[in-house]
DNA sequence: ACGTTTAGCGTCATGTTGACGATAATAGCG
DNA sequence: CGCTATTATCGTCAACATGACGCTAAACGT
């Protein structure tokens, strides 16, 4: 039997809403490989420490953040040959939903760490594959928004509809209309509850304040499809309906 | 640095419909550890190869099929320390949706192996945390069917609607209406295209052949949810002016 | 020819969606 | 203190989607 002996590290993908922009925490290499690119931080699994638990070490490293303040899951693994010079590295992304709290400053032990709103974010411009887990993070993060609550995660313990909203417009890039959204919320079994609370945000009438529901499932799911059309039970194209 | 030495293996969960019942492929297991227990099939992965690579050459070697006869994806990494009593392995697991062709016999270098009914399998048979993965993939497997066109993964080059419905009814193990079932399916942009020929599967009138379309996503969704409704007033009372 | 069986189309009541009007509740300003 | 700008929330309506189910079409066996 070969044995096969490779490196197994783990890498996050840790998205934050700052400055009405999604945002992504970089790691600035100090050291070849790729010394002064930016990549997503990470590191070696430690001998006896579970794939989970050395991504969560690693994010209380970076952020000083727990799992359980936002959403985290495993979002998938790497192992392309070369993908590392230094030899054979198979890297088990995670992927984490933040709220934009003070975070105790997001870098520590690397050469300098920052939030980077994704979409700034050039291709080419991470070290080893790392635009390739950064775009599975992001379109990962876009379709869960569909159908489960994980909006929240982005979100401090207690949030307006409107919070809500600039969550999905944001991570989306679209627009949605606010009563339409306000209704699919709020009718959402189990999406969201009241606290009882108001807040004045800026201008305007007060908002309810909201807190997570228990749903773990959206129902129904909000789409973001832009052009559901898809009747077409006679010739004659209704809509300027693109099927390219 | 802590050089980290690991074992990366993949294991398959390769499922298939055979005789009206969702199956999955399983290996007897000759040797220690888990001595003539029922185990996923999978291997070790060879220096220089992908991950994916070692995935499909293990699907080659199982089933003799190829990766594009079906469905292929990642579904998730296992390295929870102890979960192989030899020493820290990492396994990434993949989740093929196969047709039910005459496979070439599906065993061949192990002791073993037959496709095993997926609702027979009892928690604690398999070895190793193989149930957990064969649960992950079944999951995963009746979720995609939602809002993917994969069922079609499942049936042969050309297939009847009647064909696609009882893909649904094995994997969701539901009953669907026919007719508003194939109102749906005929009506999602993309999901299956007429070839023009037709079948007498056993009796009743000849159906329409199809093959599966271009389309990636479902529009609409073909959601398994039973009842959307949404205004139960109970512990926790959401929405006090919702309607009705 | 007739009954049985399955394919595929049609109808209807209800629920969901997007577009958008209307009202409520606040702050800022003259 | 009104007036206006702004945001929150409710309401209305037409188009579409969905589940339940009737009906006809086209094959088979007897």
């Amino acid at each position: 039997m070969t044995l096969n002996v490779v490196s197994v590290t783990v890498d996050l993908v840790l998205l934050t809403i700052r400055q009405a922009a999604l945002q992504v925490l970089l790691i600035r290499r100090g050291i070849p490989p790729y010394p002064d690119r930016w990549a997503l931080p990470g590191g070696f699994v430690l001998p006896g420490e579970d794939l989970g638990e050395a991504a969560a070490r690693e994010l209380r490293e970076e952020t000083g953040l727990d799992p359980q303040h936002g959403h985290f899951e495993q979002l998938a693994t790497y192992g392309t040959p070369g993908r590392d010079p230094r030899g054979r590295v198979v890297t088990v992304a995670y992927l984490a939903l933040l709220p934009d709290l003070p975070s105790p400053v997001p870098g520590s032990d690397a050469a300098g760490a920052a939030w980077r709103p994704a979409a700034e974010i050039t291709p080419g411009e991470l070290a080893f594959d790392h635009d390739r887990i950064l775009a599975d993070g992001l379109e990962r993060a876009r379709a869960k928004l569909e159908y489960t609550p994980l909006a929240t995660a982005f979100c401090p313990p207690e949030f307006t509809v409107a919070d809500l909203r600039a969550v999905y417009e944001t991570v989306w890039r679209t627009r949605l209309d606010p009563r339409n959204f306000h209704r699919k919320v709020t009718g959402a079994e189990g999406f969201i509850e009241p606290t009882g609370g108001t807040v004045i945000r800026d201008r305007g009438r007060p908002a309810q304040l909201f807190r997570r529901g228990p749903a773990t499932l959206l129902h129904p799911p909000l789409l973001r499809q832009p052009a559901p059309q898809a009747q077409s039970s006679r010739v004659g194209g209704t809509s300027r309906s693109s099927d390219l």
